[in-house]
DNA sequence: ACTAATAATAGGAATTATTACTGTTTATTT
DNA sequence: AAATAAACAGTAATAATTCCTATTATTAGT
């Protein structure tokens, strides 16, 4: 994967936020600095950065978010404010049962809880 | 909700079936007893069931599928063959952790384990 | 440093999944 | 049986994403 200058800019965008971005949320960012980058730019550098593995592709309902965070997690999906909180759990067991009862070979798991955060109870 | 041909027929085609079926598939399954029904009355029926309880929706990757089986379970996606496979797990304990350490409280969880099903180890 | 080879780009067209619109049909209610 | 409105077919519109092409920029070899 050769340099590219416009591949920097989005790898420091999605790395500068706990958001998980969509691919149009990076787009205006980079926007700013690089005003003529194409949407299409972004998608192919975005698909390039989560095959190299230098971010992660998560999907929120239909739409894909990217994160920076490669460490093995999950998240808490608000249905009140809509963020996306990323929480560590460890699943060992759970991977463990999954393994044993139905002898699957797990090599990711993807939780997400969906609920009320904090910020919303009284 | 008033009575419709169209939609009897889209709720027996998803529950005739362990696929996880898209909206596509469904429509192609409708169309063999009813030639001209249209893609959009398969899609507002799925809402309307989804919505009514009769089925789910649960999305894989960015593409909707529907699932007839409303207990709370997960699903073992095999990368190999893409099948999505239903499981029962008891995530009582991960609810509770999630409660009590980040404060969360859960209505629903969404747990996808990716890797190789048993059809493909020798 | 110069040049050739080619990866990456901008801009726009194409595709895919899904939703919205509109005039017509059909299930229900009176 | 006529009135009402939900549901319909057909089609246009939208949104997210991918593909295409001529041009530009990076890099390897001289």
């Amino acid at each position: 994967m050769r340099f590219s200058h416009q591949r920097e800019l989005i790898k420091k965008v999605v790395q500068s936020t706990n958001s998980h971005p969509t691919a149009d949320w990076v787009y205006n960012q980079v926007k700013s600095s690089v005003p003529n980058i194409s949407l299409g730019t972004v998608y192919r550098n975005l698909k390039q950065l989560t095959d190299e593995g230098f971010i992660r592709i998560l999907y929120d309902g239909s739409i894909a978010r990217y994160d920076w965070n490669l460490d093995s997690h999950d998240h808490l999906k608000c249905t009140v404010c809509g963020n996306l909180i990323d929480v560590h759990l460890s699943n060992d067991e759970l991977n463990r049962t999954v393994k044993k009862k139905y002898d699957f070979e797990v090599s990711d798991v993807e939780i997400t809880f969906i609920g009320t955060c904090n910020k919303h109870t009284e």
